[in-house]
Order: structure tokens, then C-alpha cells, then sequence
DNA sequence: GTCTACTGTCTTGACGTCGAGATATCTTTC
DNA sequence: GAAAGATATCTCGACGTCAAGACAGTAGAC
């Protein structure tokens, strides 16, 4: 068993607090870690086709819904997690860009429909191509097995969240 | 088995693209999911001690560098993977909250070290605490040779990025 | 010793996000 | 049908980060 980055954090904190049980870090900074590199590997994959990773999640969101690939501004922020002022920032860009849409909603005179442009329906079908790619890449260090595995004990610590 | 929100979005794209193998995605997105809440519950234990994440990770880079807890701003901002400006900015905030002390490196007239106060050592002790608390909380639907098999998989997945 | 390349830190300007609040519209209740 | 509260979106100012570059000091080659 080879010693990583988080060995010798582990290592080095016992070393400082031997008084404390510091093995949650064996897994969680471990998380922590993975996912800064992951973002690292979206972010590439993104340039490759002209997009931020910000863009992607909004694209993305508006692909995954389906025809005619249309959500209102508030649907995005839910499934983006970011505030509403970001999303207003957001959504400007991406039309400014030709990705996106807007358009008032004609069944409540509040809202707005935002919807994919055949661009952005193209650009975002690329760019999550590139990205599974690069995901199987990172994943080609463990069999099939080993990933169900893994995803597994992963859902078992998201459940408490999913409420 | 019960289905999470990563199973949602797998099911949506298995449904709008059934084209492409989206199985990286039940690893990598509750990666990315998890690192998310991760980040929130230490939000929550540093700010119980009038921490911010940023503070916490310089604060920790010190402490875990033993007696005198002092490093220079280029030790610590390849510890945080930050850049030298955010660097500056973030010393510059902590000394004046009396949590590092700036001085001089008597061997190299270009370098400063930078130190933790008793304050500094203090707060950052007890934030790692209740840190450790909630990671151990986080971790409660795991059993011991659970995490430990967790923790394998994903050294696995990050040996490749250690260099 | 001097020239050149390198290193360590700080400065600056642009950017994206957040949080708070403003505005407009819809819904519920009486 | 009017008032009160909820909802949808946008506006604005503050903040932390980054990237690029400025500046001072060090180290190696000759």
C-alpha cells in the first residue's frame, strides 16, 4: 500500500494531536481532494469547446430536461445551486453568447423561459462527450466491480442529505 | 437499493443520450456532490469559531507544521494550492485578526515567515475539534472496514495525481 | 566581481459569486 | 375584491480569487 498526500497529512496531524481519532480525514479529505481534481479535469474538457464549467452546468441542466430543452430561471438556480442573482448574471451571458434563449413565460407574467439554442444544444452535446471520456480515464484505475463499489458506499454517505 | 439524486441524473441522461455510457457519473458526480456538503458542514464548525474555510486552511498549514508553527507564504500557499496574490491578502487579514504574526526571514532579506499567535493556535485547535466531530458524524452510516474500504478506492483514484 | 536567470513576495485589475433588497406578479384568505 | 403573504426575477455593492507582472534579492557561471 503505497502512501499518498493524505498518509502524510494523517501522519503529520497524529504527530501534533496525538490526543485526537483523526481517521475521518482518511476518507474525506480524500473526497475533498478528488474533486478539486475533477474540476481540474472539466475544466480542460470544457475549453476543448469554448465553455466554462459555470456554462456547462447551466447548459447541461437545460439539456438533461429534455424537449423542447426550456426551464425557467428559478428551475436553473434549483438545479445548479447557485443564487438568483448569479443565475440573472448567468443566463445574460450565455444569451449574449447564442447558447441560451429567453423568453417570457405566457402563463405567469413573473417568470421567463430559458431555452437551449440549436448552438447550444450542439456545444453542450460535445463537451459532455469529452467529459465522460476524460471521467473513464480517471476512473481506469479500478475494475467495474471496484466502481459499484464505490458508488455504492458514496450513495450510502449522500443518502442523510437527499432528506 | 434506494435511488439518490445521482441516480435521477442518471436516469435523465440515460433517457436524453442512450447513446453514451454514463456510468462515471455514479462515481465522480457523488464526488463532486459529497465535496459540496463536505464544504457546508466545515462552514458551519469554523464559523462556531469565527473561522472562515480560508482561514482554517492557512491557520491548519501552520499548525501542522509543529513548533514554532511558522512557514514562509511560498511554504503555504503550495500547502493551500492557492496563488501568491491570494496569498498576500489572505496574511494580511490574519495578522490583523492577531491569528499570525509576520516577520522577517533572517536568512533570505526577500522572504517573510509567517507564525501562529497563541491566539492563532487556539482557535485553530479547537475549530479541527469540532471539525473532526462532524466528519465523524458524516462518516456515521459506515462501519469501520467500510471507510477503510472506501478510503482504499479512492487512494486508488488519486495515486495517478501524487505524481 | 559581474551578468543572467531564478526565486519569493506583493500589487493591480478583471471576474464571478453572494447576499440583501427592489419590483412585479400571483395566490390565499376573509 | 382587497389585503397580506408568497413567489419569480433582477439590481447592486462587497468580497475573495486569479493571472500577470513588478520589484527586490539570491545563486550560479564564467
Amino acid at each position: 500500500m503505497n502512501t499518498d498526500e493524505v498518509d502524510r497529512l494523517v501522519a503529520a496531524w497524529r504527530q501534533e494531536r496525538p490526543d485526537l481519532d483523526v481517521e475521518p480525514l482518511q476518507v474525506l479529505s480524500r473526497v475533498s481532494r478528488l474533486a478539486r481534481h475533477l474540476d481540474r479535469a472539466r475544466r480542460a474538457a470544457f475549453a476543448q469547446h469554448g465553455l466554462e464549467p459555470w456554462e456547462f452546468d447551466v447548459l447541461t441542466a437545460l439539456r438533461r430536461a429534455g424537449k423542447p430543452y426550456e426551464l425557467s430561471p428559478g428551475a436553473l438556480l434549483r438545479a445548479t445551486l447557485v443564487t438568483s442573482g448569479t443565475m440573472t448574471n448567468r443566463i445574460d451571458r450565455l444569451a449574449q453568447a447564442g447558447l441560451v434563449r429567453r423568453r417570457p413565460d405566457p402563463e405567469d407574467r413573473r417568470g421567463v423561459l430559458v431555452s437551449l439554442t440549436a448552438a447550444g444544444l450542439d456545444r453542450v452535446d460535445a463537451a459532455f462527450e469529452d467529459l465522460l471520456r476524460r471521467e473513464r480515464e480517471l476512473l481506469a484505475g479500478l475494475g467495474p466491480q471496484e466502481q459499484r463499489t464505490l458508488a455504492g458506499l458514496l450513495r450510502t454517505l449522500l443518502a442523510p442529505f437527499d432528506k
